[in-house]
DNA sequence: AAATTGTAAATTGTTAACAATTAATTTGAC
DNA sequence: GTCAAATTAATTGTTAACAATTTACAATTT
């Protein structure tokens, strides 16, 4: 049974989570080089803590890193690997779904609720940046309460997936999709939830 | 079609994959926290590129990080998350087979035999961490000729799943095992390989 | 004796300066 | 004017010192 830890985050992390919400809602070009000072200056810290920051989005694939030339944001995945990608983020989805679903409380449909309340305002103000935050973060509140251990991986494979978000354009239906998905959640009705999730990841 | 690219290996990368192959191979207490400047004065460098590759090793779940208390190594997976991601493992390296069995050349095959003489080495030594990274070495070698956008995260997946790698002790099973894999590639007899891949992975 | 507080040591987190590398610019020959 | 070498600037990589935090241990109180 998952454990509720306290949520300390580090300076690092809350640069990173920042960055990558930034990189997903495609504020960043993707040829520009990223410079270490420029970031640095901008968060009011010194360079050390921005490289750890840009080396952890590197590893996640979000970034790429060559030595002596810094990052860039990566490019799109390939169809091929888009789709096996896409099958696993969904198979793990599924699985975390499975697990925890018969421990959520009502503090948790609480959460689903205020994401959701936040995606739909999102959607309403045609905030793509927001939209694409508020969709992470329902998934991974998910995630990570059916496991801490898998959050980390399937973080890399969706924010990979989710580098080209821009193509989606339909809010009423990201709308519809996670309504859904809270709806059959809230009920503990697996089944429909999961129903609910493989037809939003697509 | 994947491109050959300089191996171009930073101080940390190799920092990174000594200490993996060290912790894989189960040379490191499991409670014993991990001491950056000990660390350092053995590679022989400051502390910073150690942070790096510690932090690396976290975010790849071979480590635990928390902040201000440095890393620790992790605990081995739950049973029904080892199930998933076995299962996923199968999955990406069956994927990348089929996608680079038709590219792949005398070269890489001189590269599988190569490891292939090594582990049979390890196998006969009965050097349980020799055997883990050349395992882990073929493997890898698969699936970077196919897509070095999949390799990390197959590499977080997999060194988790191999972190209890010492249950492993049929060391002639490992060797027929996966001179089956390379037998198969070898003829580029990809359903043969994928069923040799399918029984090496357990 | 057990628990608590205070102090010192050890460890991680951050910073700024310096070294090494890469990119950009200028210079010079043809 | 064009190309190539040399020079300069910009950027990343590394280091060592310092700050903040945690841990270990002794002193004090109950």
């Amino acid at each position: 049974m998952p454990i509720a830890e306290k949520p300390v985050r580090s300076v690092r992390e809350q640069i990173v989570d920042t960055l990558r919400s930034e990189v997903l809602s495609g504020a960043w070009s993707n040829n520009a080089p990223v410079r270490e000072q420029a970031l640095a200056e901008r968060f009011g810290v010194s360079r050390g803590p921005i490289r750890d920051a840009l080396l952890q989005l590197s590893r996640e694939g979000v970034l790429v890193y060559r030595p002596n030339k810094g990052v860039r944001v990566n490019s799109l995945l390939e169809e091929s690997e888009r789709q096996l990608l896409q099958s696993i983020r969904r198979e793990m989805e599924t699985h975390c779904l499975s697990q925890c679903i018969k421990y959520l409380t009502k503090t948790d449909d609480e959460q689903f609720e205020g994401i959701l309340a936040e995606l739909t305002d999102a959607c309403e103000r045609g905030d793509l940046s927001a939209i694409a935050d508020c969709d992470l973060a329902l998934h991974r509140y998910l995630v990570r309460r059916a496991s801490g251990e898998l959050e980390a991986i399937w973080l890399s494979i969706t924010s990979r997936l989710l580098m080209d978000y821009s193509r989606i354009n339909r809010f009423d239906e990201i709308v519809a999709e996670h309504e859904a998905i809270v709806g059959a959640v809230k009920q503990r009705n697996l089944k429909a939830a999961q129903k609910a999730l493989h037809a939003n990841i697509i």
